[in-house]
DNA sequence: TTGGTCAAGTCGCATC
DNA sequence: GATGCGACTTGACCAA
């Protein structure tokens, strides 16, 4: 299915531009610069703030860049080579597991691509990666949780429909009816995105499930 | 304190 | 073998 949307690898220069930067960001992080993708916030919605306010005026927040000051844990670094383990040092060494907070704009501009196209060609991951100061890799998983997420969403959708069936013809009465409808509307407006299914009567084209 | 959310980690598989 | 995917799991963060 990924696979039919691959697109044959572009030969714009900006493409190849776009495609050097981002070997040497691979080489620099690819899977470890997760790692790396250290936690630019220090505490919560003032510093997404401020990391909006950055992303919109300048090159902000590459991970690499601004956030490699709260991460030094390479596994080099980790062993002291027959010393004797310092125990604060260990500690200090197995640091926190950071997770990144995307901007609200990085995130808008996301959901608007998962929006139009739930699968990215290389050259569109690095643009989109470029676009957002983000890594290449930060867009695919964003993207890869996006589709699970979507995915789970649709299965409980599913499942409580068919609950819901069965709870009407089990018994149909105006409070159940209401207590359902309650909770559904409140689960709906509670959920801020429309799970999509394929149309496959217009090809290429998603569709919301609900409403 | 607890449960939900989400970016990242892990594992197995498919494709090239 | 490298890469990307789905299907989870993990760990940090946040709100109730």
């Amino acid at each position: 299915m990924a696979s039919s949307n691959r697109q044959p690898t572009s030969f714009f220069i900006e493409d190849i531009l776009c495609m050097r930067q981002e070997k040497a960001d691979e080489t620099r992080g690819s899977s470890a610069d997760s790692q790396r993708t250290a936690r630019c916030r220090g505490d919560g919605a003032e510093n997404r703030d401020a990391l909006l306010i950055h992303a919109l005026t300048s090159r902000p927040a590459s991970p690499d860049e601004s956030c490699t000051a709260e991460r030094t844990d390479s596994p080099t670094e980790a062993t002291t080579d027959g010393d004797e383990p310092n125990h604060t040092q260990h500690l200090a060494q197995k640091q926190k597991r950071s997770r990144a907070a995307f901007t609200h704009l990085q995130v808008l501009e996301l959901e608007k691509k998962f929006s139009r196209q739930r699968y990215l060609s290389a050259p569109e991951r690095a643009h989109l990666a470029a676009a957002l100061h983000l890594t290449e890799t930060q867009v695919k998983i964003w993207f890869q949780n996006r589709r699970y997420k979507t995915k789970r969403r649709q299965q409980l959708d599913c499942y409580r429909k068919s609950e819901g069936r069965f709870a009407v013809a089990a018994a149909s009465t105006v409070e159940e009816n209401l207590l359902r409808a309650s909770v559904l509307s409140t689960v709906y407006t509670c959920y801020p995105y429309r799970p999509c299914v394929y149309d496959p009567h217009r090809l290429g084209t998603w569709r919301p499930t609900v409403w």
